[in-house]
DNA sequence: TTCCTTGCAAAACTTTTGCATTAAA
DNA sequence: TTTAATGCAAAAGTTTTGCAAGGAA
């Protein structure tokens, strides 16, 4: 159960601990932050948090959220996806991964790294590498 | 070359044929526009496509502009690309193909599809089926 | 004190919309 | 004539920024 009392129990401490480890001061709203994206893998936008975020009762300006999710992508936190032209989607769980994307209604759903396997991929531009590999499986209504 | 006088041209000429194809009333603007994008594969902003108009003198508005492009995109006469979290790109290569994405750059290549195989890829939900899949390959300058 | 963080409001940016005008069939 | 497309400006939605106030070290 998330609610406000969540962020002063176990998880709170998590996350001060992750928050230091990245060399992120534990402040109270991110703490706020970090303990409702880190407790769970979930796909949020930025107002979705935020209004989680006001329903628990944490006091988050709209601008510390946004510096806090850039600062936490920036730190291999949390991961910013691009789905759809619209909005960003942060994606809490971190660890390599692809993901189902409903057009019908929006939903992201993860699709774990055993599910696909590339068994060939391109060579990457002299010069460059790999980053990453965003996959993303589109599904319509079947007929 | 890429000038006012190319729409005059042959490739004008495919366009209106092509719009008409679509069910699309060819327009002086709609024909300028599929005439830039049509001509060959490309990834473009909107700005991007705005700026190429004015350039050669063609005389279409923002609204017209949006509007003929997600006019296109539905239509399947180009496609609508989301690779980064700021604004939509637009590919006028409709065939199957993936994307190399540079993240220093933010260029955006093509990857054909001969040079990726999936060997495995996970069942849809059940109700659902495989609209399209999007892979964008992240590249970052090697070390 | 010094530096970093927060909040508010305003700004910036991309995209859409309302509506009067214009062009196409 | 009848319908659809265009342009302008304004609006809408998302994200960023300037700056004063507050908080941590």
């Amino acid at each position: 159960m998330m609610t406000a009392g969540t962020v002063a129990e176990g998880p709170a401490v998590d996350c001060g601990a992750r928050l230091s480890a990245c060399g992120i001061r534990p402040t109270a709203q991110r703490l706020r932050i970090a303990s409702l994206l880190l407790a769970a893998p979930q796909h949020r936008s930025a107002e979705q948090i935020l209004a989680s975020l006001r329903a628990e009762g944490a006091r988050v300006s709209k601008a510390t959220l946004y510096n806090t999710l850039n600062l936490f992508a920036a730190r291999g936190l949390i991961r910013q996806l691009s789905v759809d032209g619209a909005r960003a989607w942060f994606d809490s769980n971190v660890d390599p991964h692809y993901h189902f994307h409903d057009l019908a209604s929006g939903a992201l759903t993860d699709v774990p790294v055993p599910a696909v396997h590339f068994s060939r991929l391109p060579d990457p531009p002299p010069g460059t590498e790999i980053a990453g590999i965003d996959l993303v499986i589109r599904l319509r209504k079947k007929m």
